[in-house]
RNA sequence: GGGGAAGUGGCGAAAUGGCAGACGCGCAUGCCUUAGGAGCAUGUGUCUUAACAGACGUGUGGGUUCGAAUCCCACCUUCCCCACCA
């Protein structure tokens, strides 16, 4: 027998030490490309784990720990399910840090970001992630962004890109203009400075001809969040356009029909006047003499007002007359037209139909300048008497000719129809996405591979002459132009077509363009001929399972759900959605604020040094579900180290005693066992680790009990410590490893399959029975299972303190759920 | 203004119609130890009680049910997204 001396030394010796054992197996799980996916394995469903892949900023953070070593873990739990399991990472690695820290720094953003890859490849392997590294992409690479090249022209020949001139969405600190989806309240995404609008030419991606389809969203399994936010993201809404005349003071053959938008047609009765945008096409034209100054003046200074200005709630309507007059259709009546800054004139025509008495923006710019209120659909009870407020409820058509009297829903078919049936205008459907703007003014992105010639205009770069190499040594300190320009040598060329002058665009891609297919590229990484290989993105995508942060909702996530249909429109892939499933984690907070460098900095490295990769990612899963984000605490992660400690020295103990096993504790033990599997299982499918890790705990606890008691034999104590060893493997794989290899197993732990599990054998031989008397509990009996209803009644009649409460009542009902429950209920007796 | 998520011990949380607080942190008491950023054991929702035991308890107020943290209605609070969207 050991003597309690000489097991202490022992343990002494071996006592779990994370740093001794990590790097050890991360070099030989990286030597040996454990985690090297296969492009198909006979007899395995192929499960490609793809989490959103990282700006090269220069560290890796704990904010990428919380959101990529659970996802890690999932993917590992994955493969033990016996899926052959694709788990890429790479770099988005084109934009504007880049640039901006060589700018401070004085160096290459070539060299900046390379740098910053290579460092974080080394903290990335700290977190002892299953990453298939031999598929590693950086999107800054000619290898990577011809292909946006490739797609770009293959865009353009079919019309999907396309080159506008119009006010565009413009940060001054930047330097650059923005998509509508990177401005958030008004202000540039990235840099939070108040975003102005500029004319300029741009190039566009046409993500609008897709927006119902964007709004079809039944075949994916994404958060019901993030598919509430892309609906109102691209926000459409029905209603009928029509147009009021102004031909008297236009040109013949001008546009003779202010445009306008309406939800609500019921109330055109009630237009009382016309508001134009200031940025309205015909606000010029329609201004009369008399007028003019005075809004000459007041487009200047609309234009000069920033988009959060512009577009504050609380700000006072203002607006100016042109002296013109719009003529309604419905009824001849002509009414003012005025020009307001409260009408966008990016939604809808840019034009409004003013109807005060029914739209409390019109109710409130009406009242400044005078204008007549008319109700035209009536509250109940309504008596003529005028309103305080717009009334905005349906109500019944008045003063609407020959629909009054109709309830408005249904004046609203019937006008739409009188309107069509004349030509005056039609139904309409109105979205608020707008076209995806891609060009940047910037350096560090993917020249648009497009040439100016002064013979053939617009012209593409034949596809043999890609990539279009981003040149180096430029000079690209932001001047509000694009640096390419400053480049002569890349700019002036000749053109294909005519072999005359040409110039090259100078603008860079947007670099949502770079992650809006890399998950096509990892199927086929360093291919030369094809941005991937059609037969293993059908091997591989949809995406089984993608994971990342929420802030992507209507950008990444939405940019690559119409790249996915561009490319399934002009033939390159097959499938309708690039993700399948998604899961969204939440953030990783400390003391309830966001992490943050200078305030409340969080480094994993110290970490890992004092607590190991091990207790760091399980605490990270530990904190609480993933998709609400957790709250770290300093003190907390204590708990996992020991944990793993315990696991540690319990397996390593020498614990049994052959002669001593009891058949009881034998068949607790096992039942204990596939009660544990059962609850990891069903809980790290649900990315529920929080749970899963809290039921290895009790499984733990449970051993170590049975380990004190001596009272199993071998063969049972060494499976139940296999099957927490291969539990653990997917949430703390080093450990896991090498307490696998220490118990005498064959390398490796990550390439064994979950253990079995069997229902039966996790159900118990007795069973609590709670008695409640009205629905209190009075009393909890241990019952053989699977007991019955009369049974438990009489086993909970004999009980005394169940008497106590029955005696001198009459017993009105009994419910009996079995395995669970009897409640009885009584009415006193007098 | 519109939409969404959430509210449970001192703290992170568990339980999604059936024993509220699993698991962990912290705290308390004890043990061990040449003493550590250790380890082990026991206890730890609130109130009443010497104790046995009992009452109360999941943001607030109602409801459904034998039974509600969980379902329904109204309200309060916090967070997130969108927003002069016609």
């Amino acid at each position: 027998m050991t003597n309690i001396a000489s097991r202490t030394e022992r343990n002494a010796a071996v006592k779990y030490s994370p740093a001794d054992i990590e790097a050890k197996w991360q070099g030989r799980w990286a030597a040996d490309q454990l985690y090297k996916a296969e492009d198909s394995v006979p007899g395995k469903e192929n499960w490609y784990a793809l989490t959103m892949f990282p700006y090269p900023s220069g560290d890796v953070h704990i904010g990428h720990w919380f959101a990529y070593t659970p996802a890690d873990a999932h993917a590992r739990f994955m493969r033990m399910q016996g899926y052959n399991v694709m788990h890429p990472q790479g770099f988005d690695s084109f934009g504007l840090p880049a640039e901006n820290a060589a700018i401070s720094r004085n160096i290459d953003p070539r060299e900046w970001t390379i740098a910053n890859m290579d460092n974080m490849r080394r903290q990335f392997n700290l977190m002892g992630a299953s990453y298939d590294w031999s598929r590693e992409l950086a999107t800054c690479l000619p290898d990577y962004y011809r292909w946006n090249q490739f797609f770009f022209l293959k865009f353009f020949e079919k019309d999907i890109a396309y080159r506008k001139n119009g006010a565009a969405n413009w940060c001054p600190k930047d330097q650059t203009t923005l998509a509508n989806e990177q401005v958030k309240d008004g202000a540039c995404e990235r840099c939070g400075t108040t975003v102005v609008r500029r004319e300029m030419p741009q190039w566009f991606f046409r993500i609008t001809d897709y927006a119902d389809e964007l709004l079809e969203m039944d075949s994916i399994d994404w958060p019901e969040k993030i598919k509430v936010m892309q609906r109102n993201w691209i926000g459409r809404s029905t209603g009928v356009t029509i147009g009021f005349d102004v031909s008297e003071y236009v040109e013949a053959g001008d546009a003779d029909k202010i445009q306008t938008f309406t939800t609500r047609i019921d109330t055109v009765y009630g237009v009382t006047f016309v508001v134009l945008a200031p940025e309205h096409p015909l606000a010029e034209t329609l201004t009369q003499p008399g007028q003019k100054a005075e809004v000459d003046a007041y487009i200047e200074n609309a234009r000069k007002q920033s988009e959060i200005e512009r577009t504050s709630t609380e700000r006072e309507k203002t607006g100016v007359h042109t002296g013109a007059f719009a003529t309604n259709p419905l009824n001849g009546e002509k009414v003012p037209v005025l020009i307001g800054d409260y009408v966008l004139a990016t939604y809808g025509t840019g034009a409004v139909m003013g109807v005060p008495a029914h739209d409390q923006r019109d109710f409130i710019f009406a009242k400044k300048f005078g204008l007549s209120i008319r109700v035209v659909v009536a509250p109940d009870g309504w008596s003529g008497e005028a309103l305080a407020e717009a009334y905005i409820a349906p109500g019944t058509q008045v003063n609407s000719a020959e629909f009054d009297g109709l309830p408005s829903q249904e004046g609203m078919q019937k006008i739409a129809d009188k309107i069509e049936a004349n030509g005056w205008g039609s139904r309409t459907v109105t979205y608020h996405l707008r076209d995806w703007l891609i060009s940047r003014q910037r350096y560090w992105g993917t020249p648009i591979p497009i040439l100016y010639c002064d013979n053939c205009g617009t012209v593409p770069v034949p596809e043999q002459d890609l990539p279009v190499l981003l040149p180096e040594n430029v000079e690209f300190t932001p001047t509000g132009q694009s640096p390419l320009t400053l480049d002569d040598d890349f700019v002036n060329t000749t053109c294909p077509n005519c072999d005359g002058a040409a110039k090259r665009e100078t603008d860079t891609m947007d670099t949502f363009v770079d992650s809006s297919w890399y998950h096509l590229r990892f199927t086929s990484p360093g291919l030369m001929e094809e941005p991937f290989d059609s037969e293993r993105v059908k091997q591989w995508v949809p995406v089984h399972q993608y994971m990342g942060g929420a802030e992507h909702a209507v950008m990444h996530l939405l940019y690559s759900r119409f790249f996915n249909k561009a490319l399934r429109d002009i033939g390159f892939v097959e499938f309708d959605e690039p993700y399948a499933r998604l899961f969204n984690q939440g953030t990783l907070t400390r003391d309830h604020m966001k992490i943050s460098k200078r305030a409340n900095p969080l480094n994993p490295e110290p970490i890992v040094e004092r607590f190991g990769t091990d207790t760091l990612r399980c605490y990270l899963m530990f904190l609480g579900p993933w998709d609400q984000g957790g709250d770290w605490s300093d003190q907390a992660i204590n708990g996992i180290s020991r944990w793993l400690h315990r696991v540690w020295d319990l397996t390593l103990r020498d614990t049994t005693d052959p002669t001593q096993s009891d058949p009881k504790a034998e068949r607790e033990l096992e039942r204990m066992s596939h009660v544990t599997t059962g609850r990891v299982v069903t809980d790290m499918k649900q990315f529920k680790f929080n749970t899963t890790i809290a039921a290895l705990m009790e499984y733990t606890n449970d051993l170590s009990r049975i380990a004190d008691s001596n009272g199993v034999s071998r063969e049972t104590w060494t499976s139940a410590i296999e099957r927490l060893l291969l539990h653990l493997a997917p949430l703390a794989p080093h450990i896991a490893e090498e307490l696998w290899q220490q118990t005498g197993h064959r390398y490796s732990v990550h390439l064994q399959s979950t253990p079995d599990w069997d229902e039966a054998k996790a159900t118990s031989d007795t069973e609590t029975i709670v008695v409640q008397i009205n629905g209190k509990v009075r009393e909890q009996l241990q019952l053989p299972a699977g007991v019955s209803e009369d049974a438990a009644l009489e086993a909970a009649m004999a009980s005394e303190k169940v008497q106590r409460y029955t005696d001198g009542s009459e017993i009105i009902k009994k419910i009996f759920v079995p395995g669970r429950l009897m409640n009885i209920v009584v009415r006193p007796g007098r």
